[in-house]
DNA sequence: TTATCTGCAAAGCCTTTGCGCAGAT
DNA sequence: ATCTGCGCAAAGGCTTTGCAGATAA
């Protein structure tokens, strides 16, 4: 785990064995192809892609096991959402350039003004024909009331 | 518009009802009400939270009014979504420290390595309590192939 | 052998859409 | 008077859940 997107290596698939039984996961044909798949993809890809993907592999696999397998690795840790904030839309009426604190207990969203943070600076290129809009930060972490709730468990 | 949360002042509701004219939009009391609800809400509420606050004011008013509002209202630029990546879930097997490139025209993302970007830098002391767990920078904008294509628009 | 997982199908959110009446211009 | 928006209800995506048979431990 932990690696740049691409085709796992051997050494990274054997750390998701180790890891799938840490947790107490069986070692199943549908969740290493899963794994797979969500390595070798780039951008990202929603369940439903993967689900593309996978069934090239196993055509009998269903979209309700890619699911599964993909919030079982979630909750393991094996993987990441891109933006735990999908599930609802969030509305901002602030328009003006400024960032957010979100946690990631009670997914509330606070405010963090533009002056609040030194200015992201690009060290590297953007890729070729890349138009940028806006930039924001978002610090993900647990709100006071949610960390304390987690302190105590 | 573009001011940070809270009741919004008189010249900014005067703002809004110029806003709505130019994009051809009526002024009716449910928009103004949704509006001045979701400048009144911090934490970036989702459509539920501002249709059973509105309903404090209108009780008739229904929640299908207020997504079409919502709506309205992001394409004319008078809100924003917190994040644009919500409506499917999107998958990183990258637990590296990483930020993102987020096409806004076909919702791809692609990966900008840690070393891509000067690490954000907090000026002010986060909110009492709040733990932080990690920081991600998200620049939005259009990739090649989507600005190619509004180029041509 | 026992616990877990898969595939299927049904159910559950969240959101959008279509339509006839009401309200804004 | 005309055009736009509202409320209602039905439909549409995305995701989760329950279950019986299959697979891993």
């Amino acid at each position: 785990m932990a690696t740049a997107a691409g085709q796992p290596s051997e050494v990274e698939l054997q750390a998701f064995r180790d890891r799938c039984r840490a947790a107490g996961l069986a070692l199943t044909h549908q969740r290493e192809v899963i794994y797979r798949a969500v390595c070798a993809m780039r951008n990202h890809p929603a369940p439903e892609a993967i689900y593309e993907r996978v069934k090239a592999e196993i055509p009998s696999i269903s979209l309700g096991t890619v699911y599964k397998n993909l919030k079982t690795f979630l909750d393991t840790g094996l993987l990441r959402e891109v933006s735990p904030m999908h599930g609802s839309l969030r509305v901002d009426a602030n328009t003006m350039e400024h960032h957010h604190l979100i946690c990631t207990g009670c997914r509330s969203v606070f405010d963090l003004g533009a002056d609040d943070l030194e200015p992201a600076r690009l060290r590297s290129p953007l890729p070729e024909g890349f138009v940028l809009q806006r930039c924001a930060v978002e610090l993900y972490g647990l709100c006071a009331s949610c960390a304390a709730q987690s302190d105590q468990s």
